[in-house]
DNA sequence: ACGCCTTTGAAGCCC
DNA sequence: GGGCTTCAAAGGCGT
């Protein structure tokens, strides 16, 4: 844990986890020059489209800086010499160190090409597709690629062969659109799978992967002539099982927003205040690229429409009209979350190393390790997923998580467990360190129900142990059950990640017991410091005021500590059991306890 | 075929 | 603004 490195000491860690998690830039230069990691961190960052705000310069890269300001041929020019200059020394001169290994393209210049226009591709624009989007021909006047474009929107597509959601997906192409996100250009030409993948044969699917091209480098191949062949830079994060992250489907080409969702003359306006012109989304539908974004899923059945059209005319039953409006709106799925993105990307080596496939089990580890990460390592994510929101918000400027929900989707039921009150009672039961404490005494919550999650603390309490040791004993991943996490809970812990701990989950009695809640964290008191410090540390950056950054992904950040304090089985005290019993990101559970 | 499980985080709704 | 709910991914499992 970076706070309770030697060295920068808790100062580093404050700050660490302040940037960490902080959204912009500015709080990043108060504090990044505390290491040089967090220098990097930093510089990651503002090389990161700084998109939220950055957006609205425009110029949030690292390119960005050294050039004028975007616009005009002189920055297209530029831009694309910068990528072209990238692209031949992609190999490693682009990434310089990449900050985070398997985050190389952080680095990766000018965001803002891929909103081009269709129509209004620039050289740059279409090098930087090229880059980014590798199996998307953008050569200016490609017939090819615009009949690729073209067959993407069509109804029928002869790539398309399912109109199920997931339709569409090939498995290991990377989205193009986004170097940052999950988005999949799987429905595009079919490509070669991520070098890093393995080439051969897709684990989902089993099907074979084309092979990969011997005479392309396995890592980024970005040289104009093999652009055509880069792998997503995002490859660590793209689905390695040929699941897009937001599978394309016609009808979501055909329409991809809701009346309600295009973009109005405000939403132009305001685009073309935050971004400069070839980022603000043209007024259609389509993406600005012309290329339809994979988190537009439609529903159900859409070829049939014309059908239902027809059928509807016979029948013109109300609810046939009210599903034809539905599957006319493209599904867009909600962006990943930090959290989503790690998942993953790890989720692949969890399942290789437990053997497991429960992804419910696997969650359970991930979310433990997650809380084992780093901050900077959870840093990296909470970027992606805040670009990735920026993208989302980019590509649909009128899309709300509203729109998902089932009220107004109806693609998924609602849950009803939750409002189960017999059932799970005990495991569900959702507010007992409220109804316990009261909201005045938050403190003494449990990180679950400060998270407005399953309490913890009384599942503990009500005996049940959760958190079994695995098959060797050792509490499974939790990453670091040892006590000497505690004692040297550095960096060293970190890799816990991508450490791969003995694993052995063959489990089939039941996964998740042992899975579950980790022991408490007896010396939790140690991240109480730690935990503590977010307030100090805002109070210090005052204009940060509520953290730029998901605060509740300052709070899980502390939550490394407490992960790596976790005590091995033995630690299932009567005391503890009430008080961490959970993964509890904030210690301060314990210190009131204490 | 569909929903649940399980995780965290984001976002929306309700009061 | 707090509290609560839903959704995002994933794949086995249960109904």
């Amino acid at each position: 844990m970076p706070q309770l490195n030697g060295g920068g000491g808790d100062d580093l860690g404050a700050n660490d986890e302040l940037i960490s998690f902080k959204d912009e830039g500015e709080q990043e230069e108060k504090i990044s020059d505390n290491s040089s990691a967090e220098r990097d961190l930093a510089d990651v960052k503002s090389s990161l489209v700084n998109e939220s705000e950055t957006n609205q310069n425009s110029s949030s890269d690292s390119e960005a800086e050294r050039r004028p300001p975007p616009r005009s041929e002189t920055f297209r020019d530029k831009s694309r010499e910068s990528l072209e200059e990238a692209a031949k020394r992609q190999d490693g001169g682009l990434f310089k160190g990449p900050p985070y290994p398997g985050y190389p393209f952080i680095m990766i210049p000018d965001l803002t090409s891929p909103y081009l226009p269709n129509g209004s591709l620039s050289p740059t624009a279409r090098t930087y597709l090229q880059m980014k989007w590798p199996l998307l021909d953008v050569q200016a006047g490609s017939l090819q690629s615009r009949q690729a474009l073209k067959d993407a929107r069509s109804p029928s597509p002869a790539h398309i062969v399912s109109n199920k959601v997931p339709v569409v997906q090939h498995p290991h192409h990377v989205h193009p659109l986004t170097p940052l996100i999950t988005y999949s250009n799987e429905h595009f030409t079919p490509g070669n799978p991520p070098p890093h993948l393995p080439a051969d044969v897709d684990p989902k699917t089993g099907i074979p992967r084309p092979p990969h091209p011997p005479d392309i480098s396995p890592y980024y191949p970005l040289s104009p002539g093999t652009v055509g062949q880069i792998p997503h830079p995002l490859g660590w994060l793209v689905p390695q099982q040929g699941q897009p992250v937001y599978p394309i489907t016609t009808g979501g080409f055909r329409h991809p927003y809701p009346t309600a969702l295009t973009v109005n003359a405000s939403m132009s306006s305001f685009l073309s205040s935050r971004f400069p012109p070839h980022m603000v989304p043209p007024h259609h539908s389509l993406h600005t690229t012309g290329i339809p974004h994979p988190a537009i899923v439609t529903p159900t059945v859409k070829q049939e429409s014309s059908q239902s059209d027809v059928g509807s005319l016979h029948s013109s039953k109300h609810q046939d009209s009210k599903k034809e409006e539905e599957k006319k709106k493209p599904h867009i799925k909600k962006p990943l979350n930090a959290f989503m993105l790690y998942m993953k990307e790890m989720r692949a080596k969890v399942v290789a190393e437990c053997t497991l496939k429960e992804s419910a089990a696997i969650n359970q580890i991930l979310g433990r390790r997650w809380h084992a990460l780093s901050r900077e390592e959870q840093a990296k994510y909470y970027e992606l997923a805040r670009k990735e929101r920026q993208l989302h918000m980019q590509l649909y400027p009128g899309w709300s998580a509203r729109d998902n929900y089932v009220g107004g989707y109806g693609k998924k039921k609602k849950r009803k467990r939750d409002k189960q009150p017999g059932e799970t009672n005990d495991l569900s039961a959702p507010k007992k360190c409220r109804a316990r404490f009261g909201l005045d005494q938050q403190n003494n919550w449990c990180g679950p129900c400060r998270r407005k999650k399953k309490c913890v603390r009384y599942i503990q309490g009500e005996g049940s142990c959760i958190s079994p040791p695995s098959s060797d004993g050792s509490l499974l991943d939790s990453p670091p059950s040892s006590p000497n996490m505690l004692a040297s809970p550095t960096r060293d812990s970190k890799p816990q990640t991508e450490q791969t701990q003995p694993l052995s989950l063959t489990l089939k009695p039941d996964p998740l017991a042992h899975l579950s809640m980790m022991p408490p964290p007896s010396s939790l008191v140690l991240t109480e410091s730690s935990a503590s410090k977010p307030s100090a540390l805002s109070a210090t950056n005052g204009q940060n005021g509520p953290l730029d950054h998901p605060p509740a992904t300052l709070q899980p950040s502390a939550a490394p500590s407490s992960s790596l304090a976790q005590p091995s089985t033995s630690s299932l005290h009567s005391r503890n059991s009430l008080a961490g019993t959970q993964p509890q990101p904030l210690s301060l559970v314990t210190k009131s306890l204490e």
